[in-house]
Formats: structure tokens, C-alpha cells, sequence
DNA sequence: TGCTCATATGAACAGTTCTTCAGATGAGAG
DNA sequence: CTCTCATCTGAAGAACTGTTCATATGAGCA
């Protein structure tokens, strides 16, 4: 695990952080869960979804996506159980399911405005 | 832009919802902040500084990456500015800085544990 | 039954991201 | 000044992700 290249300065706080460490599948949990928020449009999708149910035209139209591409989104999503579908006929009805990202989303977009006031340069330069 | 192929099924709700869709850069800019918090390395490294502040190699041996793989995560957190570095002679020490990536992390980790006990299933496996 | 429409799926290609390796930088010790 | 050590950087390859195109499924309608 470690003894060759891992030189450690302050070995108390290298011991106290690792036992507080949360388990590698807790991680990669949590690194899947902002992955699947981490593409435009897939937000765009759940933020349209915030409001209520929308079908996968109506979800194309107001996210300016191709409906193969919300499908596959919705997919990905649905796989995760971050939405939920009802059928309709021949309609697909999908909705947020998971109240725990709609918190992530709110936090992270309330912030975001209000880190654009503060931070008006942002990435892309250096 | 449309027109073509877009479908609208309940075109009242497409048109409220599309007024209350964040701006594209508000959108890419929380999608970038997501990205950072997609991978589990960073993530352990995010994690580690909530208690305070630890130099490259603390954080190479709490996090068991190479201390060049710590170095190439930290400086993508540091042009983001989600963590700042405070040099000492040689060691560069590390903290996380942005209280809001700070309650994303605490939000998400807490959830992650609940939510476990919730749906043991899971994508991979235990 | 056979046609159309809404959605779902599969495969492939393009673009991006992560890791590693080799070497650069810059501070402190002798 | 020179050597060592901690950290940083760039380049390159591998792996992953998102989009598109073509086609499949399955419901409703005539």
C-alpha cells in the first residue's frame, strides 16, 4: 500500500484523516452521483424536471436536445434512480425522483449565481 | 433552431419552464463545479482537507495516489479555486477553500451513507 | 391488419479526461 | 556553488463519455 514512494510530514493527522475517511464505495458513489450532474444537459434535463413531469418531446424542446440524445440522457438517469418514468399510452412521463439531488441541485445553482457576482473572471483564462 | 423535428405536447409548460432555465453559462459553470467533484481521487482529496490543511505528500499517503497524480488534481482545484495552497520553504500545504463546494461535499457524503442502507443495491456491486 | 407516431436502443465516432513518466523548478543544507 | 528534496509541469497513451445515425419496439388509430 504505501512504505516505498509515500514520504508523510505530519503522521498524526495522516492517521486521523484516514480513519475518517469514508469507504472507497461511499466515494465512488458520491463521485457517480456529481458525474451524472456534471454534464450540461443532463442538468438542463433535471432542472426542467424541478417544476414537475415533463415527456421526452417536451424535455427535448426545453432543453434544445435531440430526442435520442434525452433518451439517452434519461437512461443514464433512470438507471441511477435519479428520475422515474410513468407510461402514458405511447408517452413517457418522467419526473425527479431523487430528492436528495434536487437539494445538490438547488445548493449548487443558488451558489453558482452568486459565485458569478463575486468571481467575474472564471476558467478559461489562468 | 427548432421548428423541425421539436414536438411540443404541453407547450405552456415547455414555455414557463424554458423562462426558468439558468443561463448557459450559469449551467456549464455548475457542471464544471460537478466535474471537479466526479472523480473519486479528488474527491478523497476534497474529503481529507475538510479538516484543515496537509501537504502534498500527506495528502498523497492519505489518499494513496502518487504525488504527481495529487499534484495534477490539486492544480485543477486551485484553478477553480476550490482549494488554495499556503507555502512553507519547500511544502506547499493545501485547504479547501470554497465553503460551498464544502456543503456539496458535506450534503452528498452524508446522503451517500444514507442512502446506502436505503438501496444496498447499487451499480457495481457491495 | 397495417400504418404512424413517441420513445428506446445499439454501434460508432469524436472529444475529453486520467494516469504515468520524465524532467523542470526552486528552496534549504552543507 | 552544488546537491538534495518537495513539488510542479508537459507530453503521451489509455479509458471513458456524449452525440449521432439508423433502426427497433410497441401503442393507438383507421
Amino acid at each position: 500500500m504505501d512504505g516505498c514512494t509515500v514520504r508523510v510530514v505530519d503522521a498524526d493527522r495522516v492517521i486521523a484523516v484516514s480513519e475518517r475517511m469514508p469507504s472507497a464505495a461511499d466515494l465512488t458513489d458520491t463521485a457517480d452521483v456529481f458525474g451524472l450532474l456534471s454534464d450540461p444537459n443532463r442538468l438542463r434535463l433535471l432542472v426542467a424536471l424541478l417544476d414537475g413531469e415533463l415527456c421526452v418531446c417536451d424535455l427535448a424542446a426545453v432543453t434544445g436536445q435531440s430526442e435520442s440524445a434525452v433518451s439517452h440522457a434519461l437512461r443514464l438517469l433512470r438507471a441511477h434512480r435519479i428520475v422515474a418514468a410513468r407510461r402514458s399510452g405511447r408517452m413517457a412521463y418522467y419526473r425527479l425522483e431523487d430528492p436528495h439531488v434536487r437539494m445538490l441541485l438547488d445548493l449548487a445553482l443558488a451558489h453558482t449565481e452568486h459565485t458569478e457576482a463575486i468571481h467575474p473572471e472564471r476558467e478559461g483564462a489562468t
